[in-house]
Formats: structure tokens, sequence, C-alpha cells
DNA sequence: TATTGTTATACTCTATAACTATA
DNA sequence: TATAGTTATAGAGTATAACAATA
């Protein structure tokens, strides 16, 4: 261990930084990820929340469970956070008239006026997070992380936190 | 909503890319953890661990609560945390002969040969999150993430998640 | 009286699997 | 017999606060 270059100079025994890529992406995760949880705050929802109501909204009338395949959210999951939207009045489980077992799902005017306001918090949340870097700075970062994710199989807009795959801890 | 340029053009109604700054960061932080997760599971040990070993092993002889002061982990789950390490014989709580109610942290030798490999792990697990970047990208990735780490006052070497103070969420 | 570490308790979150109603 | 959704239950992880020993 001897001849590695980025990060984890120090080697087993000592101090020194901890600059890996890794743990870097892993620190910056976590807090973009609380940040944005805290920003979410005052609307009463949290991330999860609001990525659910995007997809519904992205396709109303889908069933929980289709969306729950398509999130990789197991379906007792599906039912505590959706019940959480319905209790709250910002969706609705319909009946399906061709399958009455299924419940499809849609946003309820008050739900559509909350998401306004998630994606300006949202909107506001993620221009934070780079405001120190330069315009430049910010599309090649952008580009790299782009890169990553593309390489390690991660799909636009479905966040693997919310499939369940939990990590347990810190890295 | 309609000025903004990274991330969020779909706005509040539609679908598309959802490549936000603060997005592409949480997914990878997310990513990386977890497969440092599943990086040391082979070796009986979790991140947490791996990252409260390597601060023992910087200053050996400090108190629980020192630790957990600079670490920022309540006493409560520091004991837990310990507990869990001296049972599978890498840590050692010894007295302090100046204060006997303070508990000074050693590594075993089984601790130290353990952390080598799991040091062996991370290593592996970093130049495979970073490896289809050419190393001029990724040396430039590094930097912006150290800039934005900087000012977003992430401390090297200590983990936010290990705070306690949960996103809860993903986003 | 304050502090270090420990333990007890209660709370949240989750997955598993049983259950119901439809198909 | 299979499927959509629900509920019941049990487990892990956590924080809070009470506690014991020592200062």
């Amino acid at each position: 261990m001897a001849h590695v270059k980025e990060g984890f100079e120090d080697g087993p025994g000592g101090g020194g930084p901890f600059d890996s890529l890794a743990f870097l992406l892993s620190q910056l995760g976590f807090v973009a990820s609380r940040g944005f949880h805290q920003a979410l705050l005052p609307l009463g929802i949290e991330p999860r929340h609001f990525l659910l109501m995007r997809h519904v909204l992205r396709d109303e009338g889908r069933s929980q469970q289709s969306l729950g395949e398509m999130l990789r959210i197991p379906p007792s999951r599906m039912v505590a956070l959706v019940d959480q939207l319905e209790e709250r009045g910002l969706l609705e489980r319909r009946a399906n008239p061709s399958d009455r077992r299924a419940r499809a799902l849609f946003v309820t005017p008050a739900g559509r006026r909350l998401m306004g306001k998630a994606f300006q918090v949202a909107i506001e949340h993620n221009a934070r997070i780079g405001e120190t870097l330069s315009a430049e700075e910010r599309s090649r970062l952008i580009a790299l992380l782009q890169k990553l994710a593309a390489e390690n199989g991660l799909l636009m807009g479905v966040h693997p936190g919310l499939t369940g795959d939990d990590p347990k801890a810190a890295s």
C-alpha cells in the first residue's frame, strides 16, 4: 500500500488527510442529503416523499406496486409512504375500474401546490451547494459526476437510498 | 424556477433528467458508502468501526469521551461501538492511572492486523470507484470535491454520518 | 457538586410474512 | 391459484435520561 497516490497516503498506522475520492463522495453526499432534508422541513415532507410525489406527478394513475417496482421500494413501505401523503391531503388513492385490487395514485391540487414549493426548495438547495464554485467549475464537476454515475449504473431520478439497500453506516 | 440552468429543468410538472449537483452527490455518496460497507463485510467490521479504529490508532490512550467529542459520537453510542470492537478482540479498554473513571483505548495486535487489511480494502474500493476516469479527470474531480468539502465545513477524516445528525432519507 | 462511562427505556424505522379482496 | 395491497410482528438502531463510580 505504498504506491497509492490519491488518499490513504498515511497508511495503516498514521494520521494525515483522508481525501480519497470515495470518502469525499460519501461525506459530500451525506451533507447534500441532510441539507435537502432540512430544507424541506418547513414544508412538512421529507426527501423520500418528494421523490415519490415527483414520480407520481410524472405518470399519474399508476398503481402502488408499479411505482414501487420502478423505485425499488418494497410494498409495505409504499403503503406507509402513501399513507403519510394521503393523510396530509397531497396524494389520492383512487379505485382502478379495470382491477379493483389496485389503487391508482393521483396528486391532489394541494399536492401540486406543495410540489411547486418543493421544487423551489430543491433548486435553492442545489444552488447553495455549488455556490462557491465558478460556473465553469460547476459544470465540469457535474460532467465528471455524471460520468461516474453512469459507470456505476445509477438511474437518473432514482435514488438508491430509497431502495432499502442500506449502507448502514458512513464512510 | 425558469431561469435555472443545472438540473431541475423539467420543473414541477414534468419528467426529464434529474442531474442536479446535489442529487448527483447524494446518489454517488450513497453508492460509495454502500460499496465500502460491502467491501468490509468479509472482515467483519463496518465503516463506522473502521473510522473509529483509525482514530484510536492515530492517538492511542485517549478516553472514550474525548474520542466521542472529536468524532461527535454521543456517549452511549461510543459504549456500543467500543463494546463491539472489544468483544472481537480488536480494541482494549485499559485503566487510566490518573483518572479511574476514564477508560483509555488501545488497539490490540489483532486490531492492527485487521486494520492493515481494512486499509487495503479501502484502497481497492477507492480505486474501483474512480477506475473509469482518467488520472487527470480523477485529480480534477478530487480537487473540486475538496473545495466543496472545505466550503461546507467538512473535517478531513471525520464523517458527518457518524455524528447522528441523520438525514433520515435520501435525495 | 461535576464528570466518565454504563445501562434502561422508549421510540423510529424497517423487513418478513400472514392476511383480505379481488382476479 | 395468483396478485395488489394491507396489517401484524419482530428486529435493529438510536437517543434520552437515570445511574454508579470517581473526581
